[in-house]
DNA sequence: TATGAATGAGACTTCATTCAT
DNA sequence: CATGAATGAAGTCTCATTCAT
């Protein structure tokens, strides 16, 4: 069903800088950010912390090829959609939330927290680059809110904005109290129909 | 206008306690959980780290009084919204949106991000309470729109996860993209028109 | 039968000065020396840390002041038993041994254990003050296995410490492994056989 | 002569582990338990603070291997002891009291000393082990005495505490009244004769 | 490339003592 | 006399990073 886009291949044929990557992603995915720690990352990757140095000069540069990663896996995905001619805007928008809530769930809700966490980080660069990769997914939204002409109740921007609130809305919910059965309608018809709504003109 | 509802009054005046809880919230704001040091709130009151000891027997526990103090100032203006008889439940509903909408504006964006920021804390005591509070709220929210009768779009558990999503999209973009035009037109009539739109019947 | 020489009257009538000793014996006794907190001697007596310092002068001064009051209950008694002109030396020092058994089970093995532990600290008063208190207490042995005569096994200092090996060993085991049965044999019949073997002659 | 059993090789040898547990030995054998200090540690070893935590989780740990050292040094030179053949009961607790003096008298007075400043520590691992390690010191001394046969004036677990009792007093004398005389007389005729006379029958 | 040991800064916390009230 | 707040030094421990091998 719902795939988890952000899954690895085997450990086994990466290459050690892209293993580090993918180890840090689970360690994130389970802990946040501010819990962690370079030898939980050398013992999952199974070498020492010192190697890990071989392969990107500071923890930071580690963390900054993670949303690289979670930009790949979560961004692109969404360009694609937006440049394809053959949906409508709101098929477009249907798709987009449904690819960014199939996300949230397979990856224990973690991007959109994520954001929030780096928000308060002291890693100046780290929060630039969320920075930039919230920009471009509300920007990608928003043009193709664009496509969809005049006569709605909310003007481009502010669609994209709203079709934010709901995967983080998910987000926060199940991280806390898990509801499967919850998460299931969210996801799916619930997520449907807010879109139409807000589309509606 | 938005009047900052964690504002405090004037430090002299406050029992010390009360004082350090008051310049803990204020370091958060700025910085969040994971990077809040006792050292720096030490330096804010204006006394050195040991004499916090006193007032409070750990960092967890200053933590702890904050989210009560957070809980009193987001949460029981919420439940009295909702035990008013004057109000119909759609008017509950979007008062108590208005609400945390000037609350998330006021203190920064705070209350919804310091949620997702906890949901990786190691502290387990504040993940409880936390998720006491949001259990609180979305309970809250719920009961409101129980009262609605039936035969809207959503149920009211959808309902209420829906109304989260609006405070919780505007914190992580004003946090990141500070907008006050945009920020102003989404507390405004974009969040009236959406509780509308998700209660239409 | 053995009555805690080393109870207190109660605690309303007694000056500050010697309520605040008292309360730290109980305290040492249960916990020794190292684990002593100025903190659980003022919650003991009932008044603020800042309070004893009306007192004393620091908290080497009430552990010195602690130190009299054992001389006092521990060593007073032996030397009236020495002064004694009616009884044979051996039954002095048949009494001597069963008080001082007496001691070390009705407060818990304390006196000798604590010699040990202030061995260490670091207050070099505190350490002179419980060698003086060692030399007193072999010293009124000897004098007394001195009256003994010539012809015995051992000469009066060797008879003096032997004598302090069976509380020591009484202290220790019974504190590491409490066992009543065997206590009271230690303290009883074990002891007078013992003196009567290490005085025969 | 008395030759130090507790001597460690040379420094350089040894691995870290082992390094940092003759080092802590060393500053325990003068200071005592309660007065030891991570920082000491470190120095003596010619390191900082935290290198040590490479070695050892805690401190409690490297205490617990200081036990453990002394369990290997004193306590399975006296198991080898009895399990002998060739001597009799007496003359087998004859050298396990030999041995047990001149360990105290070499180490200068430690292990006897260091047990009843565990009895009171608040590391609860560490009086587990220590009473570990005095009910396998008693066991075996009872279990030679068992093999005397019939009709002496004490049982044979009373025999074994009246043989804890020599090395206690020898050390708390030792400790706070250094005497080297009178330590030579009691680590060895003294010591001898008292083992007869208490086994006689 | 990798290891293992080490560093140095800094985290939270404890505690005897001082002092204004 | 007593309180309550505060200090300052020190304690154990953590962690990103460095470096010789």
């Amino acid at each position: 069903m719902t795939k988890d886009i952000f899954q690895h291949p085997d450990p086994e044929s990466l290459p050690r800088r892209d293993e580090i990557v993918a180890r840090t992603f689970e360690l994130v995915r389970e802990r946040g950010f501010a819990g962690l720690r370079m030898r939980q990352i050398a013992e999952k990757v199974g070498v020492t912390e010192g190697a890990l140095y071989r392969h990107f000069p500071s923890k930071e540069a580690i963390l900054l090829a993670l949303v690289d990663r979670m930009e790949a896996r979560l961004l692109a995905p969404v360009r694609q959609l937006a440049a394809r001619t053959d949906l409508s805007a709101e098929e477009k928008l249907q798709q987009v939330l449904q690819h960014h809530l199939r996300t949230v769930v397979a990856s224990q809700s973690l991007p959109i927290l994520l954001i929030s966490e780096v928000s308060f980080s002291e890693h100046e660069a780290l929060r630039a680059r969320m920075r930039q990769l919230i920009t471009a997914y509300l920007g990608t939204l928003e043009g193709i809110a664009g496509q969809l002409g005049p006569g709605g109740e909310f003007d481009p921007r502010e669609i994209a904005v709203l079709l934010l609130g709901l995967p983080a809305a998910v987000a926060i919910t199940q991280r806390l109290l898990p509801d499967a059965e919850l998460a299931g309608r969210l996801t799916g018809p619930v997520a449907s129909k807010l879109v139409h709504l807000i589309l509606s003109r």
